[in-house]
RNA sequence: GGGCUUGUAGCUCAGUUGGUUAGAGCGCACCCCUGAUAAGGGUGAGGUCGCAGGUUCGAAUCCUGCCAGGCCCA
């Protein structure tokens, strides 16, 4: 410093004098104290409530929750599913929506079923269950899982608060509610009613000791040896085999075979097919003497493995040439009779003549065997689809016990599948097809309960036709292509998608996707209300489904384990339902043993949820908010049955955010990183929350430890800027001193800076309203580190600090201030809910025991309606670049070209103003912007720093504005601080 | 292997219908303030827009192939 005035003896301690910040704001957060005490006051307040009663009458925005899997404890990406749900929630309220929120748990189904059954057997207890009678059994397996059910829903549900989001907690959906579980019965009744709904044949895993179906879940798998068999299948066609290959005539020998591997060669009687890849190369081999087809890349390993002497390729083709070729079974002469309920497809016919072909399946691979798959039916998934997609029937000759049935033939009929797997090779060994057999250990399923191994057989399952037309509004047309349409794009579509390649997504799956498995042979789940009559069949109509439900509506789905038939039925005449069949005695009936799968559950809760509690005219709903796995999932699978239904989509909206995966963008391992009650006791919810409001969610979502810190380093920077505005507003009464916003002179920085936060509003608004959380994010960001933090609170701090504390200069910035504080927090209120409500309250003067006061039920701001000119504020601002450059060229030393100033209030600048914008400013405004002292409009050259130095500086404010001489006190002050003291 | 999708400064992201020297924040470097202080401010350096072809007067942007990820299937 080289102040050059004389200092008086006793200097006045001017900071006292100062109008300085003052706010019960605290700059630090502490979010873990206090977020949980902000939730007890809303609770107690009864936040949810009151925010539908202040919009109570409003137009509905109507969103409906997917639900989680009641299991566990909240994960990364129900804390980033539920944010992004809370932050429409919140924004739609406060857009003046009446935006009602209902969250909701998926609560049946295998994970929790299959815990809770482990946890029986670890204790011992499940030998005393298997003791008791199948309904008594399912009852009590029931009954634990429904409390670990209603307790992972606890759990869950006080994350989701802790997380601070809004929703009818008290009253949440459970799909394990009677109420819940009728209208899902409802669904399925009107599916039944549309002809849509069939049972079928389908391989699942078969104990045969306990003759029941399991789960994946439910197996477990050991050692196990079994026969391995290479078994040539002699061509039916020798001639279209040589022409496959290009083989000329001439070369022809010996009549061909396909080779196929089979580790379960009791499957062979119900081989129906052989499956090649289309793109694989196959080869056509002489193998000592016979020719054979196999995989080209095979052919060394399968002829060393059975050790051949001599091996010859002769040809090649790829696998897409086999395909349709003829070959004739090894040990069958004639296609087993099959029964008409025997078909794969719904509403498809069996077709005949693809049995014993050579058909294309893509999951055929070159690990083991020959690269031709033995297909059979009614004994592999894989075969199921395989049979479903070319019309083969299914087919299993092998009963409960694991015998087989009198379909086989004459020398297996009777024996069991062990046996039949030396019977069978035996018999291909004597007959000339076995290439090669061996011995060999493997991992095989057995049944977790009796440890022995399983088969896979096939069974009954109920379906749900995706290709059957049906009669919906007059119009025709199958469930796919109804569906299809709706969510097709152009003019008529009836669906967006956020973002906008979900439609595809969409379409491909409903293009692909199979009839609709909807059957489980499991007890934790909603019983498909099905009974049979002692010669088979079936009764499953609208009128019995509907009845079942009444009762299910009244007691629960647990009245279908306790009531027998006649009861269920109570409601129901079957004498006056002519879909029943004919003379059906309703005393003679046993309950089927099935549930719904999981996902025709939640598929209904458009209807179990939505129309129960907002009316039939609530679906389509608003929005539907998953990841984007939920294209499979809930949206397709509430698509379907609303479709079937309804007729429409259930939803309006389908928005779709991706996956968290870690900091190298791969998958995210299950065990790694923090648990959510982790993040909340080191972030606090506001942070987390402002973290997911930052993220471009339709692609990856990056995840890491260091990108938390960062979103609080950026949450201190927001909340400090408004702590910086709170501590101005201190003495300010917004009653008492408010300017009306079309009083602010339009040269003014409060017009200025009233007209920016107009544009922040609208752009908040409108990413709000489009679902860009991380637009409003950013734009509120900058707003308050640039906008406010860098400029204008940087500008106004001096007559903030040093104005006489009630000078209309300082009233009308304090003004703006507190338009911009109130907005800014109405803004920031549906992600920060915790922060922008204590701000709030202080700036609105709630007291402590005030529950009232929140920015919860607000609005969000109208954009002020203020009078400037922003072309000249553009061109001030960019004006101002020049200028901070000057200044900074000012601060270097001489023999840079500079002045070697230090703090720009030692400086002042001279500019051109050829544009003649700056004119019109205040040249205190401009000088305040800048940060100097005083700003002159006298240089043609451009703009420039000068040297204060050589003026007295004011004592109180620090500038040396021209006005700075000594007082009457002795001090050395400029008019105004000397005005602002009352001094002479 | 198939459907959908992503790849722009060290990091997170903007980049309108193809059109001047590709922007922002964070971080980094240097500097200022010490009356927002476990704060605040200024200036600056960072990019052959995943790679390779192609269309075009002109490509981050359109097309093809490849590489590396993600979700869902197989």
């Amino acid at each position: 410093m080289t102040d050059t005035q004389p200092k008086p003896e006793a200097k006045p301690n001017y900071k006292k004098t100062l109008n300085l910040p003052q706010t019960s704001f605290a700059m630090r957060a502490n979010l873990v104290q206090n977020e949980p005490q902000t939730l007890r006051r809303w609770s107690a307040a009864g936040m949810y409530r009151k925010v539908r009663e202040a919009r109570a009458g409003a137009p509905k925005f109507i969103f409906h929750d997917g639900p989680p899997y009641a299991n566990a404890s909240l994960h990364l990406g129900h804390l980033m599913n539920k944010s992004l749900k809370d932050f429409v929630v919140r924004s739609q309220t406060m857009m003046g929506k009446d935006c009602p929120f209902v969250p909701g748990w998926d609560c049946h189904g295998l994970p929790i079923e299959h815990k809770v059954v482990s946890d029986l057997v670890a204790k011992g207890k499940m030998e005393k269950l298997a003791a008791l009678a199948e309904d008594a059994r399912r009852l009590a397996i029931r009954s634990e899982c429904q409390r670990h059910a209603e307790k992972s829903h606890e759990l869950q549900s006080g994350q989701m608060e802790r997380l601070l989001t809004l929703g009818d907690y008290g009253d949440p959906y459970l799909t394990m509610q009677p109420r819940y579980e009728a209208a899902v019965l409802e669904v399925l009744a009107g599916l039944v009613e549309k002809g849509l709904v069939y049972r079928q044949l389908k391989p699942v895993h078969w104990s045969l000791e306990n003759e029941t179906a399991l789960a994946d879940a439910e197996l477990e798998y050991q050692d196990r040896e079994d026969i391995s068999v290479f078994v040539d299948f002699e061509s039916g066609e020798p001639a279209k085999v040589y022409d496959a290959f290009g083989v000329a005539e001439d070369d022809r020998g010996a009549s061909p075979s396909f080779m196929i591997w089979t580790t379960t060669p009791w499957t062979l009687p119900a081989n129906l097919a052989v499956a090649v890849h289309p793109e694989i190369e196959y080869a056509l081999v002489r193998v000592d003497g016979n020719v054979t087809v196999i995989a080209r890349q095979l052919v060394e390993k399968v002829t060393a493995q059975a050790k051949a002497e001599s091996v010859e390729v002769l040809a090649t083709c790829r696998g897409e040439a086999l395909v349709g070729l003829r070959y004739r079974h090894p040990f069958r002469a004639q296609f087993p009779r099959f029964d008409a309920s025997a078909s794969t497809g719904g509403s498809g016919e069996v077709r005949t003549d693809t049995v014993w072909t050579v058909v294309a399946a893509d999951y055929v691979t070159l690990e083991d065997g020959t690269g031709l798959v033995h297909t059979a039916t009614g004994h592999g998934v894989e075969d199921y689809q395989t049979g479903l997609r070319v019309g083969l029937p299914v087919y299993c000759p092998v009963l409960a016990s694991g015998k087989y049935d009198e379909t086989a033939p004459d020398w297996l009929v009777g024996k069991s599948v062990w046996e039949a797997n030396e019977l069978v090779t035996e018999h291909l060994r004597a007959s000339g097809h076995l290439f090669h057999d061996e011995r060999f250990m493997h991992s095989y399923p057995h049944d977790w309960r009796s440890k022995t191994p399983v088969i896979f057989r096939a069974t009954e399952q109920w379906f749900v036709s995706v290709t059957k037309p049906f009669d919906q509004d007059g119009g025709e047309g199958n469930l796919r292509d109804r569906s299809l349409s709706a969510v097709a794009a152009g003019e008529s579509s009836q669906v967006k998608f956020v973002p906008e390649w979900g439609r595809n997504r969409m379409r491909g799956m409903l293009e692909s996707r199979p009839d609709w498995c909807i059957s489980r042979q499991r007890s934790w789940g909603l019983p498909i209300p099905a009974f049979m009559d002692s010669s088979g069949r079936v009764l499953l109509t609208a009128a019995s489904v509907r009845a079942v439900a009444d009762v299910v509506r009244e007691k629960g789905s647990d009245a279908w384990f306790r009531l027998p038939p006649a009861e269920l039925l109570a409601g129901y005449d079957v004498t006056r339902d002519p879909d029943a069949p004919a003379g059906l005695e309703i005393a003679s009936l046993t309950k089927g043993g099935d549930i719904l799968d999981v996902w025709f559950e939640s598929g209904s809760s458009w209807n179990a949820v939505m129309r129960q509690r907002f009316g039939n005219d609530a679906v389509p709903v608003d929005l539907y908010l998953e990841g984007s796995d939920q294209h499979r999932g809930w949206f397709q699978l509430s698509l379907l049955p609303a479709i079937g239904v309804t007729g429409r989509p259930p939803f309006k909206t389908v928005l779709t955010h991706g996956f968290m995966v870690n900091k190298e963008g791969k998958k995210l391992s299950k065990s790694s990183g923090d648990s959510v009650e982790d993040l909340f006791q080191k972030y606090g919810a506001d942070v987390l929350r402002w973290w997911v409001s930052s993220l471009s969610y339709e692609n990856d979502v990056k995840v890491d430890d260091a990108f938390f810190q960062l979103a609080g380093e950026s949450y201190r920077k927001v909340r400090n800027t408004i702590r910086f505005l709170l501590s101005n507003l201190d003495d300010f009464d917004v009653k008492a001193h408010a300017v009306a916003d079309a009083d602010y002179p339009p040269a003014s920085l409060e017009a200025w800076l009233l007209h920016e936060f107009g544009s922040l509003r609208d752009a908040c608004v409108k990413a709000y309203e489009q679902y860009q959380f991380h637009a409003a994010h950013k734009a509120i960001y900058n707003f308050c580190n640039d906008t406010l933090s860098a400029t204008y609170l940087a500008a106004v701090k001096d007559r903030m600090y040093c104005d006489k504390a009630d000078s209309d200069r300082r009233r009308r910035a304090q003004s703006a201030m507190w338009t911009v504080a109130d907005g800014l927090c109405r803004l920031l209120a549906p992600v920060l809910c915790h922060t922008a409500d204590e701000a709030y309250r202080v700036l609105h003067r709630a007291g402590d025991g005030d529950h009232g006061g929140t920015v919860h039920t607000a609005e969000f701001p109208p954009a002020p309606g203020v009078r400037t000119e922003p072309s000249v504020w553009e061109a001030v601002f960019h004006w101002r670049e020049d200028a901070m450059r000057a200044i900074e060229r000012a601060k270097k030393g001489a023999s840079e070209g500079g002045l070697g100033l230090e703090n720009p209030l030692d400086a002042g600048l001279s500019a051109s103003d050829g544009a003649g914008v700056l004119g019109r400013l205040d040249m205190g405004d401009l000088a305040d912007l800048c940060g100097v002292s005083r700003v002159t409009l006298d240089n043609p050259e451009g703009v420039a720093a000068f040297d204060l130095r050589e003026e007295p500086r004011c004592e109180r404010s620090w500038k040396r504005d021209g006005t700075v001489k000594q007082r009457s006190d002795g001090g050395m002050l400029s008019d105004r601080d000397a005005e602002a003291l009352g001094l002479a």
